[in-house]
DNA sequence: ATGCTCTACGTAAGCGCTTGCGTGATGACG
DNA sequence: CGTCATCACGCAAGCGCTTACGTAGAGCAT
């Protein structure tokens, strides 16, 4: 009868003839054993392919070796990118990671709520989610340090891009080959709590637009919910207007998408009857040959993951607050402005 | 100096006036405890926002609450899905999900070699990974359950799709509008281990063109590595054939979206000139208006959630092996076959 | 030899829980 | 009114580790 089912580190020392601090000193590398005891401990421990608790050996440590990732949806394009990122940086160090979702509102006040990974972890990175203050008084029961990728929070550490500054170089491409009737198609969150991303990307069009001494047609921006749907909403209401534009910044790839597909049904040709620009580089853009403003999705992940190895390894982050620079991709849906009726040209 | 930097279990007792004994009975739902002891406690708990560890009480209690999920790239749109649809079965369990990404060589064997996953799950799911019969056996030695999700291994439990039912439908299909010289484009892994599905959709592919008694011209099956790249070069063959195809079956609709750019270069018109049909219906298929063998990814995932929590909870799934319905989604890309030259109609 | 410092190792006290067992109180029953 | 389940609860023994502290022996200088 009655072995144990697994071995345990007692078992282990008895065979190997020291006590279980020897071992516990072998195993995780701490001095205090001789090296030939050190070698001995652990050819065995390989033999008998036994491996130390983690349970156990952080339950006696008080914390270690894992953090939690949140993300709003594992399988949209953006955050898994991100996540593969994170967990690319983590790959070599000891860090395991804990997955959570919190897509829809009730999930999250589920996670807020009962904090699930409370005491489980020893930092939290979380994809781009934008967070009340309530549930950042949450977060700070929790008592771990938390990483920001793909926006910021406070004074948290972050990674992000420059929103303005990509939606600039998104609408001063198109004045660059020539647009000056050039709308915007900005999104509108799906919860209650509003993304830093959209107004600041309309912030970098309107001054896009500014620099280039070009008017602000205030019926040229239309917001519409996040999305590819959206998107194609966003560009029905433009094509409906008394004078459309000849050029749109998408918020999105994924809006600009929803663009085209518009587009293609109402038959106008991109880019000769309208040139559209997305922003993101989604990994479909280049198959369906969309001009667009990349942004490093993968890297900012591994950043993130860097920041956190930082900050659980010594305390805090060396540059907590990095920005990755973002830039235009030249593709097939943008060209000059057709000739505008009754121009003398 | 020195209270406890989070409250115990000890604490709380304390503070209720009864034992940790009865502290732990009424936050977990065991019996042992009135009604009204154990709202009392529960009440507290809540006040203090105390939470049990995790660790502790997988140790005391000897494993809980925690399942691994291995996947070969959390950012690739399959794995991802499935990703998803296992989170989300979890959502409203008690467990946790450990994500690791084995992606190249070198993290799998490390994977197998270290099992980090060891010791810290209750069970594993796997992503749609091939293994040898090794790393199997190291498997084992983690002693836990082991579910598959996409694919088949030993007896262990599983959720897929019929891979030659989806292909032979593809084939099917073709053959329905009228086309009779049909190609296959097939996919090699990138590994040196081998998926099940490439041979098995071949296999419907082949079967498919028996059925309609059309002959099988070996010229028309070409094999490429997967992906959209795979996909583009593999129809640049086809049409090197002095007779080319009128239509062609992609073992992906990734592999689909590499054909299709290659014929948009080669300036031939799809449906027209050349009929493509995919196998997945991704997310960008829609909006590439591929035809496609529609497989429900998030669902499989969503059945592994359930098979493992089953797994978890009761020891054994009721159904263990579940294969989950494919089915034609006719867009764009598939038409009768031209007129052939010098044809008498 | 004596005294001292090092090093290698063992002892044992936890870490924060769960749970089998024992106990007193309570109520049912004859 | 005694007898026995039953129930609510406390006691204490672990779960599998880590680590502060203690100790024996080796090495060295005196």
């Amino acid at each position: 009868m009655g072995k144990k089912p697994v071995l345990n580190m007692a078992d282990l020392a008895e065979r190997a003839g020291v006590s279980m601090a020897s071992v516990s000193r072998a195993l995780s590398g701490a001095p205090g054993v001789s090296e030939a005891t050190r070698t001995r401990i652990r050819t065995l421990a390989q033999d008998l392919s036994y491996t130390v608790s983690p349970d156990a050996a952080r339950l006696a440590r008080g914390s270690n070796g894992r953090i939690a990732v949140v993300t709003p949806d594992v399988a949209h394009w953006f955050y898994a990118s991100m996540l593969d990122g994170i967990v690319t940086a983590l790959h070599d160090s000891e860090l395991d990671v804990l997955l959570y979702e919190v897509q829809e509102e009730r999930e999250r006040r589920r996670f807020f709520d009962e904090l699930p990974a409370r005491r489980q972890v020893d930092a939290l990175v979380l994809i781009a989610l934008p967070i009340s203050d309530d549930e950042r008084s949450r977060l700070d029961l929790m008592g771990v340090p938390v990483v920001m990728a793909g926006g910021t929070l406070g004074d948290h550490p972050h990674v992000r891009i420059d929103d303005a500054a990509a939606a600039h170089q998104a609408a001063a491409h198109l004045v660059g080959v020539g647009h000056e009737r050039i709308a915007m198609i900005n999104a509108t969150g799906h919860w209650t709590l509003e993304y830093a991303a959209p107004s600041e990307r309309l912030h970098g069009f309107t001054r896009a637009l500014h620099d280039a001494a070009l008017p602000l047609d205030p019926e040229l921006v239309v917001t519409e919910r996040w999305g590819s749907g959206g998107g194609a909403e966003a560009m029905s209401r433009l094509l409906g207007l008394s004078r459309p534009p000849t050029a749109v910044v998408a918020f999105s790839d994924e809006m600009a998408f929803g663009a085209l597909r518009t587009l293609r049904r109402a038959a106008l040709r991109v880019p000769q009857d309208m040139s559209v620009v997305g922003i993101d580089d989604h990994s479909v853009a280049d198959m369906l040959d969309l001009t667009t403003v990349q942004q490093p999705v993968v890297e900012q992940g591994r950043v993130a993951g860097l920041l956190v190895r930082e900050v659980v390894e010594h305390g805090a982050a060396r540059s907590p607050y990095v920005t990755l620079p973002t830039h235009v991709v030249v593709r097939g849906t943008t060209a000059p402005p057709p000739p505008a009726p009754g121009a003398l040209g």
